[in-house]
RNA sequence: GCGUCGGUGGCGGAGUGGUCAAUCGCACUUGACUGUAAAUCAAGCGCCUUCGGGCUUCGUUGGUUCGAAUCCAACCCGGCGCA
């Protein structure tokens, strides 16, 4: 059976590779940089600025907020998600998956995709990873081995999501990629949970599949990729990327937590067992320095938060590291906030004060700005390995973007 | 001039005998953010500290009281009303 998208290599070197990925919505280089529209929506940027200023070939939204607001039927009548956003390239959705983690194990607390590097010593209560003791924490879901039950973060009313249910939604949302269910983990998760929680994943994943190879019409138009979990041991990321990779998947994802010392070695030991001639995706990461280990390891998509968090919280991507544009110091420097053309006749002092004013331009610019500057690194990257200098142009990058770390 | 109301930390504004270095908001400072519960959140914000606490503050001065930002008196300043 053909998979409705093409994943073309351009080169597969050693450290990375260079590919194409044809959809029906148009194609985009690979490694590329997915910007993330959880609610169909990009924040803050539009459609056409996404393109033209940022230069972003794909778009990833979201299942379980587009489930809950304003519901996949909306979207499925407006002709799916890129035409009911108004975003005419290539769409990747999530299953729903990490909003099990984030509004379960992870709810109320200030959990994240990374171990935290060192336990905090203050005596500080351990982040709550057992359900019956998350329970108690106001949490919004509960996994079982059929799937989640999870109260709206909206308005409290009940839903389940089951890997089969996802991936109706996912149908209905009709994105030319999309996942299928998963448990992302806690990094706080012992490793037997981390066990229970891949296992239940590689379930979720044959039905998942199951569901989707039932329906002709969406395996016509939309491909479906496993997740690998396994959180950040090598040997369980291994098990898990044998497991997925053996399913008949279009293409993987790799998601849950991750030791940030030791993302490569992870991702290594995931990678080495996929399929090589399909796409591989690395959910929710990342800063600059873990593009450049993902590429270096063979990873094709990304996607991450932070370039519209951080942006339309005030600090911005420089290349020579992140610079907080509220800060007093740039209320005086009258010189480009940015080298991305579109925005380079705007000053850091003009910038700082549409942050200290409330203007809303302030979060829209440096959204625009900071989406730019990732997804131009992606772009460099890919260049570097076209013409055999990552490693180069990785140092380079990395030594100077260290600077203000 | 008489009457009246009021003067609190950068600003606004609570408090009207002890639990007040003084609620809260703003401003300011610092920090966080990795498949978006997020245009959000956290901490700090008189001075000193061996983090136990110590010291000086609520227009000014004096007084009452064990104890005053809170009560009294005088004075200074401001709003309003009447002359």
């Amino acid at each position: 059976m053909g998979s409705p998208i093409r994943f073309e290599f351009e080169s597969h070197a050693p450290l990375g590779r260079v590919g194409v990925i044809h959809t029906p919505h148009g194609s985009f280089e690979t490694p590329a940089f997915c910007c993330v529209g959880t609610k169909a929506s990009v924040k803050g940027v539009l459609p056409r600025d996404l393109a033209r200023v940022v230069g972003a070939e794909v778009a990833l939204a979201n299942t379980y907020h587009l489930f809950l607001q304003p519901g996949s039927d909306t979207v499925a009548a407006a002709g799916g998600l890129g035409a009911f956003m108004q975003w005419s390239g290539p769409t990747v959705t999530d299953s729903g998956g990490f909003q099990v983690f984030s509004l379960g194990a992870g709810f109320g607390k200030k959990v994240s995709k990374f171990e935290v590097p060192e336990a905090s010593s203050d005596g500080a209560a351990p982040a709550v990873w057992d359900q019956d003791v998350a329970s108690q924490h106001g949490r919004l879901a509960i996994v079982d081995d059929e799937g989640v039950t999870f109260t709206s973060h909206i308005d409290g009313s009940l839903h389940r999501f089951t890997p089969e249910r996802s991936v109706e939604i996912q149908h209905q949302l009709g994105a030319d990629i999309f996942f299928a269910f998963d448990e992302c983990t806690s990094p706080e998760a012992p490793r037997e949970y981390q066990v229970e929680a891949m296992r239940r994943t590689h379930r979720w994943a044959a039905r998942s599949l199951a569901t989707h190879r039932a329906n002709l019409e969406a395996r016509s138009t939309q491909a479906i990729f496993g997740i690998v979990q396994g959180g950040r041991y090598p040997e369980l990321r291994a098990e898990s990327a044998r497991e997925i990779g053996s399913m008949g998947f279009d293409g993987f994802g790799i998601g849950g937590s991750f030791s940030k010392r030791d993302l490569g070695e992870a991702l290594a030991a995931a990678v080495h067992e996929l399929p090589p001639d399909k796409p591989r995706h690395l959910l929710g990461i990342g800063e600059p320095e873990d593009l450049f280990e993902g590429v270096a390891q063979g990873i094709d998509m990304f996607d991450c938060v932070l370039p519209t968090r951080l942006g339309r919280t005030g600090t911005l991507y420089t290349s020579s590291g992140k610079v907080d544009i509220r800060k007093s110091e740039f209320a005086s420097v009258h010189q480009p906030f940015s080298t991305v053309p579109d925005l380079a006749g705007f000053s850091y002092a003009y910038l700082n004060h549409l942050f200290r004013a409330g203007e809303m331009l302030g979060p829209l610019l440096a959204s625009m700005h900071n989406l730019a500057f990732i997804v131009g690194l992606m772009r460099d990257i890919r260049t570097s390995l076209v013409e055999g200098e990552f490693d180069m142009f990785k140092n380079k990058f990395l030594s100077q973007y260290a600077l203000k770390k």
